[in-house]
DNA sequence: ATGGCGACGCAACGTCGA
């Protein structure tokens, strides 16, 4: 099983980049973020066309969430029921294997925060809070795949220059912390499992030349420590943020063999 | 080099992202 995540800043603008992306790279499931578009919008009929199944809890302007998928997915939800969320930043769905065995897949947009002092970083706060509830209520035996645009780089390994950012927005101890709850759920960083001291980002300000990899390391996969024994490869494909109009982020892929 | 770029809504440039 082969799953990816991916902040494509914009569907209306990454769409044949996405297409692209599928057709080489033939995830199961990839799950996307800032589709920055209605639900009345989205791109249902390209996907049908190619073969791909897609749910979206869409916004305009901003946020916007979605899965696409090589099977149907089941009990499809928007957002969090205990959280009233007027911003769309979450979509999670069932993917049932040919064997029987179902994973439930999170698309995650974690809100930015802009800094530790502002409303923005207190709504953060709230929004992963009410994650962490949402999660512990899902124990009715489905494995959770949590992907997404988490808005933390978890370490030190995971930004450049960490002592200019160290403690800023995305690096804060809090942020951090709050990471670390998520994990202590039961939950393995993915990439961090079998990457364990590179230096790779996800994610490079548009405003910075990317041939300077002055990145972070904020998407991630987080599967279920069970599930660990099946991990076959975590990377991050860059190659993308070298394209012409590239999203600003890079897509994260876990792979899962559980056929050995 | 804490500068700069890109998307959006809207039809000029302010807001937001990370």
């Amino acid at each position: 099983m082969k799953i990816a995540s991916w902040n494509v800043n914009s569907l209306k603008v990454r769409l044949p980049q996405v297409l692209d992306w599928i057709n080489i790279n033939q995830p199961d499931v990839i799950c996307l973020q800032e589709t920055k578009q209605n639900n009345d919008s989205f791109p249902h009929d390209v996907f049908d066309k190619n073969g791909l199944f897609s749910y979206h809890n869409g916004q305009n302007t901003y946020n916007g969430v979605a899965l696409i998928s090589k099977k149907k997915l089941t009990d499809v939800q928007l957002g969090m029921p205990n959280f009233n969320d007027e911003q769309k930043r979450l979509i999670s769905g069932t993917f049932t294997h040919d064997s029987g065995c179902k994973h439930r897949v999170i698309s995650a947009y974690v809100p930015n925060g802009q800094s530790l002092d502002s409303e923005k970083f207190e709504y953060k706060i709230k929004w992963l809070e009410s994650l962490l509830l949402w999660l512990q209520n899902k124990n009715d035996g489905i494995n959770n795949i949590l992907t997404g645009d988490f808005n933390i780089a978890p370490t030190e390994l995971d930004c450049y220059e960490s002592k200019s950012w160290g403690g800023k927005i995305l690096t804060s101890p809090q942020e951090r912390e709050y990471f670390n709850k998520i994990l202590n759920l039961g939950f393995i960083d993915s990439f961090r499992e079998i990457n364990c001291d590179s230096v790779k980002f996800s994610w490079w300000d548009y405003r910075i030349p990317f041939k300077r990899n002055l990145g972070m390391r904020i998407d991630h996969i987080l599967l279920p420590e069970k599930l660990l024994p099946f991990l076959a490869k975590a990377y991050i494909d860059n190659t993308t943020r070298a394209l012409e109009r590239p999203s600003d982020h890079a897509p994260v892929i876990a792979e899962l063999n559980f056929n050995s």
